[in-house]
DNA sequence: ACTAAAGGTTGTAGTTACTATAAGGTCAAT
DNA sequence: ATTGACCTTATAGTAACTACAACCTTTAGT
């Protein structure tokens, strides 16, 4: 049996990406040249499809692109220490781990802001006498 | 005595915000156009610099330049009720929230990813295997 | 008084990862 | 033949800055 080919619109919908972002990632090089149709129109082969899900399940873990760029390069040099993989990895549980520490910040302050306001009028609101440096 | 005057880089170093960045929140309506030196040098005043401290206050907690847009023109009405700014804060929670537990997931996952490399090359890495699809 | 460093001015372009819009060509079905 | 869904390209917009160029002013030191 042949490979399933898919146009720009195919594949988006086979893996949630839209046709423009998958322009986009062949714009910046991320994915391949397409092949054209007689008529211009793009076609991807299951090749295309397994890199653009690669991409996109990176992207869930929140690398960036050129983090995926640099992914998809070391996955391609199959007999070399996956040293720089793993250090990737690391590295982005740090950049999630520090994030998340941020974040968590900002929530118990939320929180206390949310806490104290009582509903008067903005003259007395401690919401806003804490953004305004009472502390 | 009277009220103290600072330059750009002055109110830079007293609010830990860059002079460039003043001057970007100047140039989008987020600060009032600094009133000038006779050679062209911005001045600011005690009340310039109370707008910037709430606005990085606002920036910390993760609230958007349009939200704290809307914080500062509702902190001027002093006479309306602060409803509206209680839902912002709720909103913003919310919103802080939902990053939370997104961040949350990439976590767990890339904790997955970085314990299942064994230090191999590539050919052999789960790390690679799992983003390609082995899933 | 002269000079060099530090700090100020403007405007423009670059960053990330898309999204939106315009103006048009193609394809499948009626 | 025409509609509607899909494709093409190029350009501009988004958020919140950052970097750079080219120039002017103030301040400190000799």
């Amino acid at each position: 049996m042949s490979e399933k080919i898919y146009t720009v619109g195919q594949l988006a919908a086979h893996t949630d990406i839209k046709s423009v972002t998958i322009r986009y990632y062949e714009k910046i090089g991320l994915l391949p040249e397409a092949t054209r149709s007689e008529s211009g129109y793009r076609l991807y082969s299951e090749a295309d499809h397994l890199r653009l899900l690669f991409i996109r399940r990176s992207r869930r873990l929140g690398f960036s692109l050129d983090d995926i760029r640099e992914l998809l390069s070391l996955a391609d040099r199959q007999q070399e220490s996956c040293a720089g993989v793993d250090a990737k990895v690391e590295q982005q549980l740090e950049q999630v781990r520090s994030r998340l520490k941020d974040l968590h910040a900002m929530e118990k302050e939320l929180e206390r802001l949310s806490a104290c306001c009582e509903g008067g009028v903005i003259m007395d609101c401690r919401i806003i006498d804490t953004l305004s440096g009472e502390t």
